[in-house]
RNA sequence: GCUGCUGUAGCUCAGAGGUAGAGCACUCCCUUGGUAAGGGAGAGGUCGAGAGUUCAAUUCUCUCCAGCAGCACCA
């Protein structure tokens, strides 16, 4: 048998029989590393310990300790103990897919009757005794035609459908547990009993498309979470109750920002607690701009059709327009109008009003644009996705020349509003060019390569996405993260060279012909509902003090402090303080609690103290401490604290 | 849009084939209390909308609307 090199983390080779297993390795390293490996890393992919090595490698063992393989092999081989759960209560269940995601696992099914919440505990206590049992898991290799053969025989479709959605130079591999069997790629472990069975649980139930595709059928997804033990699992379980503490939804509510109604699905009806928050944060977004070289514009809601005709929106995304049709007592034929999806045709309009040179660019033109988009109404969440909103948006009209420096100039101009809004990075995705595409090969290099290096120039941290790009130009999309580490898309730029030709937009060069610019489609904080459904999210609704809707609350302790308040609160709102009286016949401890769960940031008792020395005792939302501080004191103070970032 | 679940007072929820209840919030009264709920009284509902079954529907059935979760979508 012919010998083969294996490599150990510590840099050791050794010579092995060419088919040998990692389980063998690790019996022949010790007989603890044997009982306690799980799989195997070989040249980094991840192996099963049953599987053979034929050539050259390195190798390390996998042990429990290892978290990333652990957690991977334990969702997985739940995953088939669920399957197998399920197919053992209801026989004519068909299976499909059952993969790891993040913090667990789901498996999809094909059976007629949705499963119950009462069917998962059912499902649950199968598992744990399929897991008690310790059933050992084993794999084959199989001939093509004998699985396909075999699923045919099973009357499970769907397998046979995915076999032949396995390219053919890839094992067809199969796995038992116990006696049940499944198509897998593999790896697992070793016997059922090395699954933690207090770490685990059964989530929820939902339908999910047979390959993500909404024109094939649905299925029954179980979803389901694990971790290497029952702490790790409880940890998770508190982070999602607290993710749910601070879900937008609920804080809005809480902290009067805004409601919805039936009457406009997915629209805001902001409160003027919101609205504050609102408005200062335009108010904030505005002064950057301007700082920035940007003119503002505005322009109509109600435009007609003729113009999405010309820009292509009417054919391609009409369903997602609001139609208005005007039918005037005279008019000799109706007027078809759409609400705005977008600002851009609009912007094409205003720049092309009057001819424009070369020197006019790049002309940076930016719109607080109110869009409407008839989105899905399964799609609708909150303040964050809906169907009218407000997008910070601009269009810069530029040079191919110029596209690079713009590119920079507003990664820099992003980084600067994020941090002041409290994110202290992001991420660039860099969408490159798609298969299908207009444009030359050489435009595109040169676009791309004017991103990529912007980018670059900057010493922003970035990923490309291939082939991601619109047809007619790259993009980037800029995504932070908040503070419990999800993940949000908000930014973009996005290279056009398509709408100014379809709108005809020029500008008179240096040699006195006309030429056609560059449109750079660019949002920093996407819309200001979504952004503020973020900020709600990422701070559980304790904003910084200057984007706080009530920054300042000013209580009594007792009515004979009433007008002492009311100076209080004066002096506050001169400084420039969002500030109110709370002088009701009320306990001090009542109206801490009240405004504490309304997230007012500063609470300021007056008692007799107070207002014999002309002082307050100041309380900070969240903590228990107070402090007495002098009236001209905390006015001065808390009216540095209530500047934007850009003006302190 | 698809699948499932849900819709009762401002909020959170209970309830039942014979037209409704709690806690909190709200109003009034008592209480002037020192940092996360002081006490009492009162007011408040076309039970999401429409249709059907029934002597009788908020309750059962159907359709629609909206919300929630997931999927699909996000120009």
């Amino acid at each position: 048998m012919s010998q083969i090199t294996l490599t150990f983390p510590d840099g050791n080779a050794r010579q092995v029989p060419a088919g040998i297993t990692p389980a063998e390795i690790a019996a022949d390293i010790s007989k603890s590393l044997s009982k306690k490996a799980i799989s195997a890393q070989v040249n980094g992919a991840h192996w099963d310990l049953a599987w053979p090595i034929d050539a050259d490698a390195s190798i390390a063992i996998n042990t429990m300790a290892d978290e990333n393989p652990a957690l991977e092999l334990i969702r997985h081989d739940l995953a088939h103990v669920m399957a197998r759960a399920v197919q053992e209560i209801w026989p004519d269940v068909k299976v499909t897919i059952g993969p790891v995601r993040d913090f667990g696992w789901f498996y999809d099914f094909d059976r007629a009757e949705p499963f119950t919440p009462e069917d998962l505990g059912e499902i649950e206590a199968r598992m744990k005794r399929i897991i008690a049992a310790r059933d050992p898991v084993r794999t084959e290799v199989w001939p093509r035609d004998k699985a396909r053969a075999h699923y045919e025989a099973a009357g499970e479709p769907f397998k046979v459908e995915l076999l032949d959605r396995i390219p053919g130079d890839e094992p067809i591999r199969m796995y038992w547990h116990g006696d049940w069997q499944d198509l897998c790629r593999g790896p697992h472990l070793q016997h059922t009993g090395q699954i933690p069975a207090d770490a685990f649980k059964l989530t929820r139930v939902s339908a999910a498309y047979w390959l993500g595709d909404n024109t094939r059928p649905q299925l029954q997804r179980i979803y389901g979470i694990a971790f290497r033990n029952r702490d790790d699992l409880k940890a998770h379980l508190k982070f999602l109750e607290e993710a749910e503490a601070r879900d937008h939804r609920r804080l809005g509510r809480e902290m009067d920002l805004y409601h919805m109604q039936e009457e406009a699905p997915g629209q805001v009806f902001w409160h003027p607690n919101g609205w504050t928050i609102y408005t200062t944060l335009q108010d904030y977004m505005r002064r950057k701009q301007r700082a920035d070289g940007y003119v503002e514009v505005n322009t109509p809601q109600v435009v007609d059709r003729a113009l999405w005709e010309k820009s292509g929106h009417w054919d391609k995304y009409q369903e997602h327009m609001f139609i208005v049709e005007v039918d005037e007592e005279h008019a000799r034929e109706k007027a078809i109008n759409a609400l705005k999806p977008m600002n851009c045709p609009c912007h094409v309009q205003v720049y092309n009003s009057g001819l424009k040179s070369y020197r006019d660019l790049p002309l940076r033109m930016a719109e607080f644009g109110s869009c409407s988009r008839y989105e899905p109404s399964g799609a609708l969440h909150g303040i964050m996705r809906v169907r009218g909103f407000t997008q910070d948006d601009a269009h810069i009209f530029c040079t191919e020349d110029q596209i690079e420096a713009e590119c920079a100039k507003f990664i820099t101009f992003l980084d600067s509003v994020y941090k002041d809004l409290g994110f202290d990075s992001f991420e660039i995705a860099f969408a490159t060019r798609p298969e299908k595409r207009v444009g030359s090969d050489e435009a595109w290099d040169h676009v791309e390569g004017a991103l990529e290096s912007a980018i670059k120039s900057v010493g922003a941290p970035y990923r490309i996405e291939e082939g991601d790009g619109a047809f007619y130009g790259p993009k980037l999309d800029f995504y932070l993260t908040d503070a419990i580490g999800r993940v949000w898309q908000c930014g973009t730029f996005q290279v056009d060279p398509n709408l100014p030709e379809r709108l005809g937009a020029t500008y008179i060069g240096e040699d006195g012909n006309k030429h056609r610019p560059y449109m750079l489609h660019r949002a920093c904080l996407g819309s200001f509902e979504r952004f503020i459904g973020i900020l709600i999210e990422n701070s559980s609704g304790k904003l910084p003090f200057w984007l706080a809707p009530r920054q300042v609350v000013v209580a009594s302790i007792v009515s004979d402090a009433d007008d002492y308040v009311g100076e209080v609160v004066a002096a506050l709102t001169k400084a420039g303080v969002r500030a109110e009286a709370d002088i009701r016949n009320e306990k001090i401890n009542y109206k801490v609690r009240e405004h504490s769960l309304g997230k007012v940031p500063v609470i300021l008792a007056i008692g007799k103290k107070e207002v014999e020395d002309r002082t307050v005792t100041l309380r900070r939302l969240g903590e228990k401490a107070t402090q007495v501080i002098a009236l001209d004191e905390v006015t001065a103070a808390l009216g540095a604290e209530a500047t934007p970032p850009d003006l302190s």
